[in-house]
Order: structure tokens, then C-alpha cells, then sequence
DNA sequence: CGTCGGTCGTAC
DNA sequence: GACGTACGACCGACGT
């Protein structure tokens, strides 16, 4: 039998903390109320996630205590509570009493000090104790069985060891540490001279208080021998201040304390005062709503009913994670669900349980259904398990159905949609990796009820906005070649990296000191703020645009670029600036990404990372290293293969302005594609005429920036700024643009009239994307709707290709049992790793998915390139 | 001392 | 304000 837990609640920590971490929260009658919900959302939280037997929460009184009258300055220089906060107190009280959580006071004391005095009497009668608080003092009631948990740190919980780990010493010890060191938010003095790092070097040596006094002629450094003989008064007096009293004359009454189902009227009826809408609408639900608590199973139990599901024609699971080294997520247990009937938790660490869970994930005649598959089919793979056919994904269908939102996380959804609430990641993971067996699987089970209800409210919208053909043969089929693709990693040499760092590093140190002399003083070079001080103040360059949100001065590329035509100073910048960027970016960043078990990173592919369809990649990002620059690039040659292996890369020429040319169809466009014309040539000579072959290269260029523009949804002033001429001049080029190519131009506006009347805009296949602003009031806000709408579809469209190419590459390598596998896409790019003897037959392959990813009214022309590193491939 | 917005710069 | 989509380093303000 586990022992009883009781939570003892520090109020006032929260309510200062609550009353500072949230600003300007008030009710439509002017009453503020941000500390009223700070202290609302930490206390139904709490409930909810750790499921305490007994609670009560302490809280001081007005008025002078024991510890002023033992040192007058006490909380001396501390201001008065805040009038904004004072007015909250009686709605504190009344939270408390709607939630049926005992409320603590005593005359005279402070709740530190009543929390102390429970904490020893629950302890007494064999409960384990927690304290919840942010207040390090309160550090010095841990023990065996007293923990200290900080619900601001993701429920941070301090057990004996944690407490050394932060404070250097003992729990019992820290009274005597605070003595010397002294606490500037409780005006504890401390010994004068004697900080952090002295206070726990002398209690460690020592071991106590009065030991360090006793030998004060003993300790090496002067100051602090002075501080210990003549402060010896104050130092025992901040002793007292800090320590904590546990002998209140107070009575633990456990049945007081006793959790208490909350008054949900009562409840509502105040959240409602306080126009707490989403407390509201959790309140207003029949608490029959909220689900029961899934059990937790064992051997013989689990068997029974992990055989029942595979009948099931859908099957509902969470997975508890555990943390382990080098960020990899362990999956330690996992709850299911079937159609019908009720939930239940297993434990993964079982050998015979993980076979039998096997059984059912990998029958195909059931759907699996989970939120954020990617990481669960990681996981369970990484167990031996098999999932089969593929992982029906509610996150991708959230993703499509509302891609421009941007939170994917379950926790939001819930919170959102189906008004459950859940705890954050790290608490989460906390819970799993605790002892409370229970409250892991209160939290799986609610996840689970989260997904299917998130399910029966997003699977019809997926057909309803006819989205189920990208669902089916895009986004679900995509996450296990994203989860083999994370898996497989790249390699990365670590040495070439240190021995371009090194080099990078004396080059910066030649040019910071360059930039001193010539700006004749020192500065911090990266600091954007100083650099335009001593640009545009002290050496008085002429200031050419200030920065858009702080009118600061602008010190970016293009200022700079300007600047060094007449001047030597912005040109040492731009250098140092490129070379600071790469190093601190990828150069120093990528060799401790390395798993050292792999000698590979892992980069992460978000399936819900941008709104257009893209992927995104982070952790590293791997979709944008460097490859413009000489020196940029030579970060790529630090990416190679395996010994005896070659890297293959197959990028798509000009994938966005061939989807231009099939969406809108422009006889021009598509001609120039069909005849595999240099695009950028053909748009020169449609703009510029004849002049366009008197100096091809310049209006090849301005063709190139002309067609970007055109795919990002291009304005007459953007494209001034980029070509460097005036803006009647650039609209003028966007005029004669429009001229020839009237089917984009038609498109364009199609593309707009639809978006105004629908309010979305979709992709060749289907994916959509809303556009809310897009009659907005705003001049600004509707110009940029305006441009995401033009260029979603050309930008989504491409995304889909890609996705369809590398989900039916992956099928053939494994079909045809090659040993070459999928690493990296970036964007219109798929970088492979494989045997040499497999070259010429990949290649093939690859080159002939991608261009035939879709049938377009133009072709779809894929080059590739084979060699031993990264750079090397073009 | 940690968080967070601003600025800047890489990729496609 | 001014050309779409991302990720992330660094600085500095802010509140503890």
C-alpha cells in the first residue's frame, strides 16, 4: 500500500508569482483578475494531474509575525502588496472554497511556517508530503519522505538528492547556507561580503553555521574571516529569519484535508463572475463527462484484454513516453481503447505484454488511431514492434483541416476543442517517469479520450473540405518515411568541422580588431544596437532605413551592401558578420548534434510545420545549410556517407514556376517548359525585348527576380528594393510582365476572387489553407493575405509533388530490397545514401518518381548528382 | 537568472 | 508597410 499524499500548498508564493507572469487580465467591470487565474490554473492543475489524497493550501495573515519582532528590518524594504493584487484576495478565498481545498492561516506566523509544522505531523503519521512552492527556503524541509515541487518549473520535484544537486548542500543544512548567504527576496541580510558561492564552500566545509563561526579564524579568504567574527549576531539572526518553524501549535486534522470533489455550481457561478470562459465551459459539463480513469493491468489481466481488441474494428492508444539520453524518447507504457468498452493501461517494459500489444498493432484489419504518430511508430519500432497497415494520425488531420494555426499539440486541441484539459510536456513526462503510478495513467487516459473525441469532430470535417485524398495518399502514408528518414540520420564529420572552426575563429579575430582601429573604439560587433551607435553616431555614416518595430537604426545586409561602396568599415562587417553567422550557426552548432552512437544527426521532420504543406526541419535544421557562398558551402562537405557509400542528391529545376505554369495555364509559360527552355532567358526576352540579348546575363538576372517575385506574390516596391532601381521603373517591368503573360495574370486574379469569396485557397491536390485576413481592414495586413494566397497553392502544390515522390521512392527501394535509403528533402531536393554498386539503378528510379510524381500540362525535369560528401553535389 | 521580442541571416 | 515558407543565434529589456 502506497503511502497517503498530502499536498501543502505555498498561496502566497502563487499569487505573487500568478499576479506577476501575467499582466493586464481583467474582467469586463475593471476588477483584475490575473492573479485570480494564475492561482486558479496552478491549483485545478495540480488537482487534476498529481490527484492528491489530502490538500490544503497556507497563506499569511495581515500583520506583524515572530519575524519582525526578532529583527525589525525584516521584509523591511519589501513594498506593500499592490492594490490591483490586494483586491484579488477574496476571490483567491473563493476559488479555494469552490475547489472544497482547506484555506490555513495562523495569527503571527508566516504560511512557511505552518506549511513546516503540517508537514512534520503528516510525516509523523506515515504520509508522504508534498510542497508546492517556487520559494528555495522552503528547500529545507526535504526528506525521505517530504519532497518540494515548483509547479512554475513544469513541476520541478525536489527529493534529498535534487536539493544538493541545486543548492550544494543538505536539505537540513539550508537555514545555515541562507544565514551567509542571506535571501534579497525576503531581505534576509546574510553575512556582509559573503555571497553564494562562499556561503555553500563554508557550510561544505564546515558542515554547519556555528562550526564556521567557531572556526572563522581557520577559513582562507579574508573577507569572509572579517564577515564570520564580526557579523557573528546578524549571521545567526538570518539563521533564525531563514529557518522554517515546525512546531506551531496547530493540529493536523487529516479528514479536514481530505481531497473533495470541487462545488461545480458554485464554480461556475464565480468563473462566471470573472469571465473565465474556458473555466466556465469546464464547469458547465456534467462532471460524468470527464473520463474514468483508465486501470493499470498486469500479466494475466492485460493478456485478456489485449487479445479482446484485435476484433475491434478501431483501436485508440497513447503513449507514455520516458526521456532517456540524447533526447530519445522511450515509450514505457501505452493505453488502448477499442470501439467499445473501456480503456486500459499496460506496461511496455514487459516482455509478454509487448508481444501481445504487437499482436494488436500489427493486425492489419483494424485501424490504430493516436494524435502525433510519428514519435509512437518511432518509439514501438525502436521496441521491436510493428504497426500495420499505417497509423491513423488525428494531429494530420487537425493540421489539414486548420494548417494556419500553427500549434499541433495535443494539449492545445484538447484544451480548445473538446475543453479537457491536460498537462504541458514536461509535466507530462514527469508523471511517467514518477512513481505515481495512477496519475500516468489518469493522464493517458484522458489524452486518449482527447484523441477520440478530437477524432469524431475532425474526420467528418476532412471529407467535408474534401481533404480525404491528401490525408489518405499524402500526410499518412509520408510519417513512416519521415520516421525511416530520422532514424537513418546523416553523417556528419566532426573533425572537419573543428578544423573549420579554428580557422574561422582567426579570421574573426583579425577582423574584430580590424573594426576596433577603424572604428577607433571597442564594441560588440554582433550587437546590432552598438554597431548602428558607432556607425550612424560616431563616425557619422549617412543612416539609409531604421529597423521597422523600434525605429532603431537598420544594419542589415542591404544598409551594409550600400554603405561599403564609399566606405571600408561596413565591408569588414558583412565579412564578419558571414563568417560569425556560419560558425555560430552550423560550424559550432552541428558536432554536439551528433549522436554519438551513430556518429550521425537526426534531424526531425515536422509534418505540421508549415502552413503551405512544406516540411520543416529542425534540430537540427538540415533545410538550410549553407550553399550560396564558397565558405557556406564548405559546411556542406562536412556531411558524407558511410565508408564505401556515396551520397546521391535529385532536385527538381524550377518546381514552383512549372506549377505556375500548369495552374494557370499560360500558353508562354507552358511553351517555354515544354521546349525545356532557360525560363529565366525566355521571361528576359518577353520583358525586356531585344535589349535582353545585349547584355544577357543583367537581364537574365532581373528575369530570375522578376520570377521569384511573381511566385511570392511580388509588389512594385519589393522588387525596386531588389533590383535596384526605381520604383516607376519596376512597375513598369511588372506591367510589360503581365503583358505576355496574360495566363498568369488571369490566374492571379482567380486565384484572388476566390479567396475573397471562399476565404481559402487550395493546392493542385486538394490541401487547402484558409486566409482570414483576408478582408481585413487593414491596407497592410490584407496586402500580405493577399500575397500568402497567391503563393500557397504554387508553394503547396510543389510540397505534395515531392511528398508523393518520396513515399512511393521508399515503397520501391524496399520492394527491390536496395540498400539505399531516403535522408534528407529540402523542399524540391531528396538526398539518398547508398552502395556505389547501386547507383545507376537508384538514380533511375528517383529521377523517374519524381518527374512522374503527377501528370502536369508541362514536364517535371529532375537532375542528380552522386559524390562523397554534401558539397560536392552540383 | 530566465523569458521573450527584435533583428538578422541561412535555406528553398 | 513594402516578396512567400521555415529555424535559430544573439542581444537586450524586463521582471524576479
Amino acid at each position: 500500500m502506497e503511502s497517503k499524499r498530502l499536498f501543502l500548498i505555498d498561496g502566497m508564493s502563487h499569487i505573487y508569482r500568478a499576479y506577476y507572469a501575467i499582466r493586464g487580465l481583467s474582467n469586463s467591470r475593471g476588477l483584475p483578475t490575473n492573479a485570480v487565474y494564475g492561482f486558479t490554473s496552478m491549483l485545478r492543475k495540480l488537482i487534476e494531474e498529481q490527484k492528491p489524497d489530502y490538500i490544503g493550501v497556507a497563506f499569511d495573515l495581515e500583520g506583524p509575525t515572530v519575524r519582525h519582532e526578532k529583527f525589525e528590518s525584516y521584509k523591511a524594504t519589501r513594498k506593500p502588496m499592490p492594490d490591483d493584487l490586494t483586491q484579488q484576495l477574496p476571490y483567491i478565498r473563493r476559488v479555494c472554497d469552490v475547489f472544497r481545498v482547506p484555506v490555513i492561516t495562523y495569527q503571527g506566523y508566516e504560511a512557511d511556517d505552518i506549511i513546516g509544522t503540517l508537514a512534520r505531523q503528516a510525516v509523523h503519521r506515515g504520509m508522504t508530503v508534498m510542497v508546492v512552492t517556487s520559494d528555495k527556503d522552503m528547500l529545507q524541509l526535504v526528506s525521505e519522505q517530504v519532497s518540494v515541487i515548483d509547479p512554475m518549473k513544469e513541476n520541478l520535484v525536489y527529493d534529498p538528492g535534487k536539493v544538493v544537486e541545486k543548492m550544494g548542500v543538505n536539505p537540513e543544512q539550508v537555514p545555515d547556507l541562507l544565514g551567509l548567504w542571506g535571501d534579497t527576496v525576503d531581505n534576509i541580510p546574510g553575512a556582509p561580503g559573503i555571497g553564494e558561492k562562499g556561503a555553500k564552500e563554508l557550510i561544505r566545509t564546515y558542515g554547519t553555521l556555528e562550526e564556521c563561526l567557531r572556526n572563522w579564524d581557520k577559513v582562507k579568504k579574508k573577507t569572509y574571516q572579517e564577515s564570520l567574527r564580526d557579523s557573528a549576531e546578524l549571521i545567526r539572526t538570518s539563521r533564525e529569519l531563514a529557518a522554517i518553524r515546525q512546531d506551531l501549535p496547530i493540529d493536523l486534522d487529516p479528514e479536514a484535508l481530505a481531497l473533495r470533489e470541487p462545488d461545480r455550481a458554485a464554480a461556475f457561478q464565480l468563473f462566471a463572475e470573472l469571465e473565465f470562459k474556458s473555466l466556465m465551459r469546464e464547469f458547465h459539463e456534467a462532471p460524468e463527462a470527464q473520463p474514468q480513469e483508465a486501470p493499470w493491468l498486469e500479466s494475466s489481466e492485460a493478456q485478456d484484454f489485449l487479445q479482446r481488441l484485435p476484433g475491434q474494428p478501431a483501436v485508440y492508444f497513447s503513449v507514455g513516453f520516458r526521456e532517456a539520453p540524447r533526447s530519445r524518447r522511450v515509450a514505457c507504457a501505452i493505453c488502448f481503447q477499442g470501439e467499445s468498452g473501456g480503456a486500459a493501461v499496460v506496461d511496455l517494459q514487459d516482455e509478454e505484454i509487448r508481444r501481445a500489444c504487437n499482436r494488436v498493432l500489427s493486425n492489419a484489419d483494424s485501424r490504430k488511431i493516436c494524435w502525433d504518430a510519428k514519435p509512437c511508430l518511432s518509439a514501438l519500432e525502436s521496441l521491436g514492434m510493428e504497426v500495420r497497415p499505417q497509423i491513423d494520425d488525428v494531429m494530420l488531420m487537425a493540421f489539414l483541416t486548420a494548417p494556419h494555426i500553427g500549434d499541433y499539440s495535443l494539449r492545445r486541441w484538447a484544451m480548445d476543442q473538446v475543453h479537457i484539459s491536460l498537462p504541458d510536456e514536461k509535466t507530462g513526462n514527469n508523471l511517467m517517469a514518477g512513481l505515481n503510478r495512477e496519475a500516468a495513467a489518469g493522464m493517458l487516459t484522458r489524452e486518449l479520450e482527447c484523441v477520440r473525441r478530437l477524432e469524431a469532430l475532425l474526420r467528418p470535417r476532412i471529407d467535408e473540405f474534401g481533404l480525404g485524398r491528401v490525408y489518405e495518399e499524402i500526410e499518412l502514408p509520408l510519417t513512416p518515411v519521415l520516421v525511416d528518414m530520422e532514424r537513418a540520420g546523416i553523417r556528419v564529420d566532426p573533425a572537419k568541422l573543428k578544423q573549420l572552426s579554428s580557422t574561422m575563429e582567426k579570421q574573426l579575430a583579425e577582423l574584430t580588431l580590424k573594426i576596433y582601429s577603424a572604428a577607433g573604439t571597442e564594441f560588440n560587433i554582433n550587437s546590432p544596437k552598438q554597431l548602428g551607435e558607432v556607425l550612424f553616431e560616431k563616425l557619422n555614416l549617412p543612416m539609409l532605413k531604421k529597423t521597422r518595430k523600434t525605429g532603431g537604426y537598420s544594419t542589415d545586409q542591404a544598409v551594409l551592401e550600400e554603405l561599403a561602396v564609399s566606405y571600408e568599415i561596413p565591408r569588414l562587417i558583412l565579412e564578419y558578420r558571414q563568417i560569425a553567422k556560419l560558425k555560430s550557426t552550423y560550424v559550432d552548432a552541428l558536432p554536439s548534434l551528433i549522436n554519438p552512437e551513430t556518429g550521425r544527426v537526426h534531424t526531425s521532420f515536422n509534418q505540421t510545420g508549415a502552413a503551405t504543406g512544406r516540411l520543416s526541419s529542425s534540430d537540427p535544421n538540415l533545410q538550410n545549410i549553407p550553399v550560396r557562398t564558397d565558405l557556406g558551402r564548405l559546411i556542406r562537405s562536412a556531411f558524407v556517407p558511410e565508408d564505401g557509400n556515396l551520397l546521391l542528391s535529385a532536385d527538381y529545376s524550377q518546381i514552383e514556376l512549372r506549377v505556375l505554369a500548369h495552374l494557370s495555364g499560360d500558353p508562354v509559360l507552358t511553351e517555354a517548359f515544354r521546349h525545356n527552355e532557360d525560363v529565366h532567358e525566355r521571361t528576359a526576352r518577353e520583358v525586356f525585348g531585344p535589349a535582353a540579348s545585349e547584355n544577357r546575363a543583367e537581364y537574365r538576372r532581373r528575369a530570375k527576380v522578376i520570377n521569384f517575385g511573381i511566385v511570392y506574390g511580388l509588389s512594385a516596391y519589393g522588387m525596386a528594393q531588389r533590383l535596384g532601381i526605381p520604383r516607376e521603373e519596376s512597375q513598369a517591368i511588372i506591367d510589360a510582365y503581365f503583358a505576355r503573360y496574360k495566363g498568369v495574370r488571369a490566374w492571379l486574379d482567380k486565384t484572388l476572387e476566390e479567396v475573397r469569396k471562399t476565404g481559402r485557397v487550395e493546392t493542385l491536390f486538394g490541401r487547402i489553407r484558409p486566409i482570414p485576413d483576408i478582408h481585413s481592414k487593414d491596407f497592410a495586413v490584407r496586402q500580405f493575405a493577399e500575397r500568402t494566397a497567391v503563393n500557397s497553392p504554387i508553394q503547396g502544390t510543389a510540397a505534395d509533388l515531392i511528398k508523393l515522390a518520396m513515399i512511393r521512392i521508399r515503397g520501391l527501394l524496399k520492394e527491390r530490397k536496395l540498400a539505399a535509403r531516403l535522408l534528407l528533402q529540402v523542399h524540391d531536393e531528396l538526398v539518398l545514401e547508398l552502395p556505389r554498386s547501386e547507383v545507376e539503378q537508384v538514380r533511375q528510379l528517383l529521377k523517374h518518381e519524381m518527374e512522374n510524381a503527377a501528370e502536369l500540362s508541362v514536364p517535371l525535369v529532375v537532375d542528380s548528382y552522386v559524390a562523397d560528401n554534401w558539397m560536392d553535389m552540383k
